[in-house]
DNA sequence: CGAGTACTTGAACCCATTCAACTTAGGTGG
DNA sequence: CCACCTAAGTTGAATGGGTTCAAGTACTCG
């Protein structure tokens, strides 16, 4: 269905992939991974795209090899889009169907960015989790880990005020890259808004009062940060 | 080291646990049951107790089976606790540590009520989950749970005014009850501001609102609830 | 270069917090 | 069993932070 838009780039070669150790497949040999007999699509998709839908069957899921994508997820009851989570390079999405016998996805996965993905059959995914402990380990830490993402979320974002959220979001995003560098942040004011449960307008005032204060700069899709500051002004002390 | 203050009762018959289909056991048969080899000790805490500290060593799981608990979260920023989860009757909790060498709760788990508990060895659960394909399932599903619980707390609790955010908690913790039955509701004001991101004050308020139009009663520990009406006002129409 | 979109900024308004006073409920000892 | 004491809940008034709406500015893309 979503297929016809996809950039497929052809089959992707798992043994020479950069970033081999942070997916799903570390830790197996070469000669395991060549005995997945686990057909893995490259795919590329440009900014703005929806990778799938909520409530869609579910029959792949997504490692992310560059890009950012938002998981947004629409309440039952009042109806509103929210940012549930950001995902950047080595991130896995799409399988929250596994062990399930007619997985759905329970998000909307949009890109922010320019994506390049990995695709990979849940069904194929489901036989090798169950064979391998090593992938049944990785999986598991998925789980795990985007678990720890959604309570950083809840207790960072969801309480205090406006700069001390934006504050410690900003430190938490940029976290993986050395201080002082330049880091890519394809979001827009009202999905950082949106992420937050702020409105666009306040997210460009607190963020503008940061650039002046020399905690934050912006050029084109990026930023950098001063990590210390920011991490003052998230605990919430000025 | 808690192990003083819990009151042990004894060692648990699982075969006769009349929520033994709602356990990670669930689908075993009673010879498998029989020959896990798992000891379960039966705990009770009265309300107010700290099961486990967040960092502390992790060596066991627990089994809710009946009481309130809640899991807080100390924000490494700015040192607020807060509480990430609410966990009833057939959850499981502490389970966090599985398939890592040195665990530790990522939580601090609090008694609300008085609770009535299993203890699960981790290391035996882990040895388990090894060998047991249903219990590795339903292990994983908890995980798939407490995900699915987190994102709602992030949609339907992050975003809106305190009336519709309250709402939306109510109709969503007497979900699983039948309409117009009495639900077992041990939280203080500040328990709930705090899951919800409220003052206390405001809390107070709202509900007191509630009582007004009828949507909502209390008596002792348990509140009724207007079930439709609590929807309307979650989805932010009045 | 022009059109549309995103971003910025200001001003008024509104919701929620804060702080404090008061009321209620629960528990203890006389 | 009542009087008292403490903790929790309620309520009011003032403050303040964030939203909303609208106008103006800067980007980006065709």
């Amino acid at each position: 269905m979503h297929s016809a838009s996809w950039n497929l780039t052809g089959q992707s070669d798992c043994q020479l992939c950069p970033m081999r150790q942070l997916s799903i497949f570390a830790g197996l040999t070469v000669q395991e991974l060549d005995n997945l007999g686990m057909t893995v699509q490259d795919i590329h998709l440009p900014a703005g795209e929806v990778l799938y839908h909520q409530g869609e069957s579910a029959r792949h899921a997504f490692t992310l090899r560059s890009g950012v994508i938002k998981l947004s997820l629409e309440s039952p009851l009042h109806g509103v889009e929210k940012i549930v989570r950001l995902l950047r390079h080595g991130d896995l999405l799409g399988f929250e169907g596994l062990n399930h016998a007619h997985p759905r996805y329970p998000h909307t996965a949009t890109t922010l960015d320019a994506a390049d993905l990995c695709l990979l059959d849940i069904s194929e995914l489901n036989r090798l989790s169950e064979d391998l402990p090593h992938v049944r380990r990785a999986l598991l830490e998925r789980w795990q880990r985007a678990l720890e993402e959604s309570e950083f979320h809840i207790v960072e974002v969801g309480a205090g005020k406006a700069d001390a959220c934006l504050a410690a979001f900003l430190y938490h995003w940029c976290g993986v890259f050395p201080d002082g560098a330049w880091v890519p942040f394809p979001m827009a004011r009202k999905e950082i808004a949106g992420y937050l449960g702020l409105s666009s307008a306040h997210v460009s005032r607190v963020m503008a009062d940061f650039k002046r204060h020399g905690y934050l700069r912006e050029s084109g899709q990026r930023i950098m940060v001063q990590r210390a500051s920011l991490r003052k002004i998230a605990s919430g002390m000025h």
